[in-house]
DNA sequence: TAAAGCGCTATACTATGTCAAGTGCTTCCC
DNA sequence: GGGAAGCACTTGACATAGTATAGCGCTTTA
């Protein structure tokens, strides 16, 4: 009922709240990033984000194909390849990935170390 | 096998794909959104969140708890009262929010008002 | 000729998230 | 003073989302 993927109500429609939707689909940041470093072809892309399998990753590439944010290009060549690339509107999620990455090198360092002699600032107690 | 969620070979330890991880599960950027605003109750931030449910809502905040990026108080008063709140960790992550919020305000406003005024900039195709 | 890679698709399964209800508490309101 | 409502959850049955495994038709490579 108050489901947030119920986003015909426009009363309370919001643009943050809708790409929180589509970005937190498992493996759709994933594979923004991959693509980030240049178009892969499906089974490529599956290695690329970490082992995601065919059908989800199907279904993810479609759904942004959709929403604009990438583009699917078949080569009619043979074999056939068809490769995955981000549109302008998913180049833009640079952004949202850099500040992902700046805040892990800076949150999430700390927790793979563990044994960092830094003090422990404010985070005991 | 190669699930990205089993991050304990240190071989392709890498602190970006852990924290989408961490972002991309359902509600997260939400509850994190919510709570930039300032402390909430646990059946506020359900609602403030968009209606997630009490059982997976709990789930979430015990896992960004465990996590460092949420603190949960509770007040000893009569009714006893929880609040919870982002730790700093939590509280930087308000630059991935920004980040998000510009995305979408420049590539879903579009889709939403759809007869807007301004001019096309970059975003027409 | 066999093995392997491409881009998928199909089926069956598990994990994740949800609904609806209920708990014990306290305050509010008639 | 009895009932409804709000708090912060918990429980158990269920639906949906994501997964493993296999296989398709195709082509190139060994």
């Amino acid at each position: 009922m108050e489901d947030p993927n119920d986003m015909d109500t426009e009363r309370d429609y919001c643009p943050v709240h809708e790409a929180i939707q589509v970005l937190q689909e498992k493996w759709t940041m994933h594979i923004v990033r991959a693509l980030l470093d240049g178009p892969l072809g499906f089974n490529e892309l599956g290695r690329a984000v970490g082992g995601c399998n065919p059908a989800t990753l199907k279904v993810r590439l479609d759904h942004l194909e959709d929403l604009g944010l990438l583009r699917r290009t078949v080569h009619s060549q043979m074999p056939p390849r068809t490769s995955y690339e981000l549109a302008p509107a998913g180049v833009d999620l640079q952004r949202v990935i850099d500040a992902i990455d700046a805040w892990a090198r800076e949150h999430l360092d700390v927790v793979a170390e563990a044994d960092v002699d830094e003090e422990p600032s404010a985070a005991a107690v």
